[in-house]
DNA sequence: TCATAAAAAGATATTTTTATCTTTATATAT
DNA sequence: ATATATAAAGATAAAAATATCTTTTTATGA
């Protein structure tokens, strides 16, 4: 349902958050190593969060991406609004151009209900409570990044 | 979420459903005129539809596509699951590439058992029934094909 | 100041999806 | 039989998404 690049930049941030620190930046190329993804690509929605503020990167040697304190409060939302549009969200489960109770498709009043929660969702899971959840979990299944397709 | 394809077959089911017999079959030109789609990408699909018995159509003068008694029982998760692969609803909302309770993302535990009730609803949904309501909706909202996009 | 490493920006290439065009096969009517 | 209308099949084109490559800018360290 998300697009690759969402995938990728939800898997990156989450290595980001986990991996890097003021002090130690990451490059693109190593992110992309990590997470198994095309590393070109990975750059290019890389810049796209940093220019949306999502992540913070700085040029030059020893620089890269890395986490501040003002991308502590960004969310799941945020992310997949800065590379995919929320949009794809909103809009009807199986196409139709409007998706309201007046004008139901099929799907609409089972997926109403799940949007809604859905969306809820994604807007309080911040990066560093997904980042957390999935540092234990990949306790458990610790090819973790290679499970984001 | 579904592809134009199936959009678009949906939409060309539906309406040979509720403006086709036996004796007035229709052309793709016909339908796609009538419910604003591209004609030739049409044809191929409703090609696929016929191969896979969900509709009928006959070549020749006066020939075209419609429903027999052995698409009766077609379901809308016939009409997706022949153009788009029905996979794409089992699959992670996220996309993680394994959906399960062990290894859930963060979506998982609200959208599974929005899938399971969608899945179901598309088995059982038949193309007369959908048919039908669409056709008093349409009592609505008239404007109603052009409402699929 | 200068060389260097990295992001940023821009340009190009590949793949997939969507759309169109052309040819072939077949059923019908004359 | 023959001409015709239509689906079926196959080939090609255009657009969108994904991926890669090249150039420019900027921060750092020597
Ligand atoms: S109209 Fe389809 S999900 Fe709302
Ligand atoms: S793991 Fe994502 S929806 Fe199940």
């Amino acid at each position: 349902m998300l697009s690759k690049a969402s995938k990728y930049a939800i898997s990156a941030v989450i290595y980001l958050t986990n991996n890097s620190t003021i002090d130690k930046k990451l490059g693109s190329k190593e992110i992309a190593e990590a997470i198994e993804i095309p590393a070109p690509f990975l750059a290019k929605t890389l810049q796209q969060l940093t220019k949306k503020g999502i992540i913070s990167s700085i040029k030059g040697p020893h620089g890269g991406f890395y986490l501040s304190e003002k991308n502590t409060d960004k969310t799941l939302f945020d992310i997949i609004d800065c590379v995919d549009d929320i949009e794809k969200f909103n809009s009807c489960y199986l196409s139709q151009n409007n998706c309201n109770e007046n004008n139901p498709c099929v799907a609409h009043h089972i997926y109403a209900p799940f949007k809604d929660k859905l969306i809820r969702k994604l807007k309080t899971k911040t990066i560093i409570e997904m980042a957390e959840e999935f540092k234990q979990n990949s306790n458990l299944n610790n090819q973790i990044f290679a499970v984001l397709t």
